[in-house]
Order: C-alpha cells, then sequence, then structure tokens
DNA sequence: AACATAAGAATCGTTCAACAATTCGACAAT
DNA sequence: ATTGTCGAATTGTTGAACGATTCTTATGTT
C-alpha cells in the first residue's frame, strides 16, 4: 500500500497543477520545438488565441512564461516573436554548457551506476536512429543526452537551466538545413565520453567534452553566420 | 555615420521597453527584497491591483514573471504568495553557487584587471558598512560581490541566472532573526578570495570558495531548519 | 465537547467587450 | 526620393461579468 500512494503522489503534480495559461504554454513550447514556429515569426495574439480558444489575457500570461524562458521575444506595442538567436547568443549558450556539463562531468566521478546508465541509454537510442537515418531522433537522443548528463550535478535548479538552454539550442538546430552533418559525428563522441567516465578517467573526460563543445560551437557557428 | 547609428543603436534598448506588467514586476521585486513581503505571504490581486491601481488581468501577467523566477508560487485557485524556500533548496542554491562561482574563479585567473577592480570595490563597501554597523548594506554589498565574481564567467545568462539565485537567497536571509552573524564573518574572506585572484593563485582562491561555500551553506541550515 | 456537514462569502480563473495607444502600409504632396 | 498624412490593424490595458474552487462560519449530530 505504501509504494502505491507514492507512486500516485507522483502523478498527483499533474493534476490540479495546471492553468489554461501553463498548458498554452505547454503547447506553444512544444511547437516552437518541433519547427511548426520558425523564427522570427509573429505569433498574433488573435488567430492563436482562436485556434486555442483561449482569450487573449489567458494567451498573453502564456506569452509571458515563453517570454522568460528566452524562446518569445516581447516588442513593445508589435506583439511576440519566436526568438532569433544571434552568433553570440550561440556562444553564450556553449559558454552556459561548458559551466555546467563542465561540473557534471567533473563531478560525476562518482555519478551512481543507474544514472550513467540512463545516459548510456539515450547513447544508444541516438546510434540506433542514427543507423535508420533518422536524424531528427538522432538530435533528440542527443540532446537528451546532455540532459542526462547535467543531470550529474544532482541540482533540479541546474536540470531546469539545462532545459531552457536545450530549448533555445534547438531553435538554432532548426534553421540548419542539414541536420545530419550536425549531429551524427558527435553520437561516437557522446558514448566515448560516457566510456571514459564510466572507467572512472575523469580528467579525459573533461578534456573530451571541452573538445566536443568547441568542435560543436565552432560547427554550429560555421553554418550559422554565413548568410549575407 | 556609421558610428553614429552604431551609439544610438545603444540607447535603443531604453526605448519604450517597458510595459505596465514589467514595471509591475520591478516594483514587486523590489519589495520582495526589501522585505516588504515576506515568504508564506499571499499576494491578493484585488489588494494589490488597487494599491498599484493596475487591472487584475495586468498584475497576473506581472505575477507570471515573478513565478517564473521562483520569487513567487502559484497555487491554483488560491493566489500567489511568497515563496518559502526548503532546506532542500537552501541547499540545491549552494550547489548552484558552487558551480557558477567555482567556474568563475577558476577561469577568472585570466580575468580582466578592471573586473576584478569591481569586485575589490563591493568588497570595501561591505567592509565600510560593517565598520559602521550597517549590517543589512553589508549583506547587499556581499551579494554585490558574488555577483561581480559570476560575471568573470562573461556569459549574460550565467549572470542573470547568478541574479535570480541570489533574489532566492534574500528570501532566506530575510527569515534570519541575526543578519549580523551571518554577514560579517564572509567580508574578511570575500577579500582574501579575490587576494588570491589578483596573485594568480587559481588553485588557492577555489579552495577558498568551496570552504565558504560550505560554511555559508551549514550557518544558513543551522539557523534555518531548527524551527518545530 | 468534538466532529461532520452544509450554507455562504471571498477569491481565483477565464472570458468578453471596449477603448486608447502604437505601429504599419498606402497614398499624396513637395 | 523624401517627407507628411491618413486609416486599418494590432497590441496594451481596463472593467465587468460569471463559473469554479477554496475558505469560513454556522448548524446539527453523536
Amino acid at each position: 500500500m505504501e509504494n502505491v500512494t507514492a507512486a500516485l503522489q507522483r502523478d498527483r503534480g499533474r493534476l490540479g497543477r495546471s492553468s489554461a495559461a501553463e498548458v498554452v504554454a505547454d503547447i506553444l513550447r512544444d511547437r516552437i520545438a518541433e519547427g511548426l514556429f520558425v523564427p522570427g515569426q509573429r505569433l498574433s495574439e488573435e488567430s492563436i488565441g482562436a485556434a486555442l480558444e483561449v482569450s487573449r489575457n489567458t494567451l498573453r500570461e502564456a506569452f509571458r512564461l515563453l517570454g522568460h524562458e528566452r524562446l518569445l521575444e516581447h516588442r513593445l506595442n508589435r506583439g511576440v516573436f519566436v526568438r532569433v538567436l544571434s552568433a553570440e547568443d550561440v556562444a553564450d549558450l556553449y559558454r552556459v554548457r561548458r559551466v555546467i556539463e563542465g561540473a557534471a562531468v567533473r563531478n560525476g566521478a562518482h555519478a551512481s551506476r543507474d544514472a550513467l546508465a540512463a545516459i548510456k541509454e539515450a547513447v544508444t537510442e541516438a546510434s540506433r536512429a542514427a543507423g535508420e537515418g533518422r536524424w531528427q531522433d538522432v538530435g533528440t537522443a542527443n540532446i537528451r543526452f546532455h540532459q542526462g548528463l547535467a543531470a550529474l550535478n544532482g541540482s533540479p535548479r541546474l536540470d531546469e537551466a539545462m532545459r531552457q538552454l536545450l530549448a533555445e539550442l534547438r531553435l538554432v538546430f532548426h534553421v540548419m538545413k542539414n541536420p545530419r552533418a550536425f549531429h551524427e559525428p558527435f553520437v561516437a563522441r557522446n558514448l566515448e565520453l560516457v566510456e571514459l567516465m564510466e572507467a572512472g578517467r575523469a580528467a579525459e573526460a573533461e578534456r573530451a567534452l571541452e573538445s566536443y563543445l568547441d568542435d560543436a560551437e565552432k560547427l554550429l557557428m560555421q553554418a550559422y553566420i554565413p548568410e549575407p
């Protein structure tokens, strides 16, 4: 009986915790992540409110939430737009990744076997998707890999920060024409990284992560900037 | 002509950047920081809306912003409350501090002389305030010290994260009865830390920060938990 | 007296309609 | 080609309304 109530306790949060504004924010967040809304696009209060059948006021509350997550940009008297990330934004995202993921790898030496297994699972999933040419899924699995990596810090706040960071990064991925070229090369390196950690070779893992992030950032910048 | 437009570009941000909801959020954030609103207190839509002379809808938008910053807590159908931090929250805040400030100190070895000077300025201000018994101001200066420390990462996003983190911490400070006991001992240690960094002794600085954060967390926990 | 229950008040969640303020595009004037 | 002007469209903000939920209080039962 104890474990039953404990199990239900976890689902409890989903129940009364959702106001309309939060549900709308969840929906819009998903649509942005999947690329239905592209960077720079304006989100009209009237059309979206009509489509979701919520009032403008409720929609505006949802916009505030997503604006605070940096997925939407509020321009006074002109509406909200899907965020367009600059090269400087990308650089900053990688700055933050080095700090958060770097700390995770450094302290993750004494990570639980379970946590590492969850991360490895994401790698094998990415590998499988790569084998079947589902590059979109490769990207998703890779993101889950890094989310799991950050989770080694054991901090809910850092988990949340990482979630937002990766959501922003997805905005950049979507403007890239060739997802394969960007995601494929890193599957093997993710495996290498987690194996170094399993072996307890923390210093090497840290260096591997460093070079991983350096290369990923460079690749992204290359495909990102030259569009005059 | 080029430089003229570039100069004006910098002023662009000041124009029209403030909707009523954002102004209200700024005001409420200040009031929470200064302790006018205490943790656990409910913020009535009606009374606050009347006092600030804004509509409920506008106020709710502001509430959404502050809720996302973890300063307010939204309970469905019961309103918004000033956040009450648990011991686990405090532990998590210090987890994040170790990651962000730790990275700052580690990479701050090659920090600009200017950035270090700004940090040192915060220490001397804290020292002056301590000499005059203004413990509230000591706390404020200490916060500015750590904000400056985090800024060595050179990342706007980490700066913002640090701002929010310290705002949360202030919620904890306000429930403590003896601010002097908590803030005073750390002024000297802050100075020691920045001097180690100036001398380029990064490893020692990192260890000093570690023990600083350990002690601060313990002290906070002691004064925080035992209230049955 | 303690407890459960039900009626009532208060507050939130959401919608709707209205209006002022601002932006944007088209068109005219110079 | 630049500037000025007008009107349409959209956002910013307000106020009122109503259902839903919670809190309070009074009532009744054991």
